[in-house]
DNA sequence: AAGCGTATTGACAATCATTATCAATAACGC
DNA sequence: GCGTTATTGATAATGATTGTCAATACGCTT
C-alpha cells in the first residue's frame, strides 16, 4: 500500500506563509508568524510540513551560522555564499561556470543527479 | 592589557589530531578519537580549542546536513570530493579553475585569506 | 627553584533547535 | 454518514553546543 497523502489546512498554511516570507525563514519563525496571525498550528507540524515541502522540492533549505535550518520557497535561483569567518557577513554569489563544471565532473565519473556544496570563506573588509 | 595566551598540551593535542584527520571532523568525533587514544581531555576543551583554531585561521569550519559543526585543518594542500549519495564512494577531483575562481570572487568582494568548501554529490554508476 | 596572578581546564548544568511519542482528530474513499 | 488511517499537537526526549565555576597549571618574576 503506497503511502496515502492527505491535504490539510496546516500544510497549506505553511506553504502560503513560506511563500509570503521574503528570504529564508526558520521553522520557529514561521511557526511564530502563523501563531501571531491567529493560527493554532503546532510547532511539530510546521517542522513536518517544511520537511515535506523540501523533500518535494517545493522549498530549499540551508543552515544559518548558528545552526538553524532555514527554508525558502523554492525559487528557481540557486546560488552560493561568500562568508566572513569573523563576523558571519554573507554575500550571495553567482556561479554559473562552476555549476556547469560541477555537473560535468559528475558526468565524467558516471555520477547522475549531481548536486553540490560550494562555499567560500574569508575575512571581509571590516574584519581584516 | 591584551589577552594573554597560553600553550597547553590540550591545544596541541587537538591541533595534532585535527591534522591527522583526513577530511572534516566534528568536535565530538575528535574528542572520541582523543579519548580512545588515551587522552583525558574534556569535551568542552575540545570545543574551545577548535573554536580557537578556527578564529586563528588554523582551521576551517562548516556545517553538515544534520547540523553538526565540522572542522578541518587548513593551510595544507587540499583537494575536493565527488561523493555518492547512496554508497558513499568518493572520488578525488582536481579543481584548479574553480580554486582560482573562488579566490577571485573573494577578492572582488574585499574578502582576504580566502578558503573554500567544494563538494559534489550524485548517484554513482553502480547506484543509479 | 619557588611564588604569584590569571588563563585554562573539565565535570556538569543549562540552552536550544529539532525529533520522537502517542492519544485524539480529521481527510478521503466508500 | 462510516470506517480506516494519515495527520495533528502537546509534551517528552534527544543531541550538539555553550555557560558555570572551583581547581589547576602556564608563564613570568624573583
Amino acid at each position: 500500500m503506497t503511502t496515502e497523502k492527505r491535504n490539510t489546512w496546516q500544510k497549506d498554511a505553511v506553504r502560503t506563509e513560506l511563500g509570503n516570507a521574503k528570504g529564508f525563514v526558520s521553522a520557529q519563525e514561521l511557526h511564530l508568524n502563523l501563531k501571531n496571525a491567529g493560527s493554532t498550528i503546532g510547532l511539530a507540524t510546521v517542522y513536518r510540513a517544511l520537511a515535506d515541502l523540501a523533500s518535494q522540492n517545493e522549498a530549499d533549505s540551508l543552515q544559518s551560522k548558528d545552526g538553524e535550518l532555514l527554508y525558502r520557497a523554492c525559487g528557481t535561483e540557486h546560488h552560493h555564499h561568500l562568508i566572513c569567518r569573523k563576523c558571519g557577513k554573507t554575500v550571495e554569489i553567482e556561479a554559473e561556470k562552476v555549476e556547469a563544471w560541477a555537473d560535468e565532473v559528475a558526468k565524467e565519473h558516471g555520477f547522475t543527479k549531481p548536486s553540490h556544496t560550494i562555499d567560500i570563506f574569508g575575512d571581509c573588509g571590516n574584519c581584516s
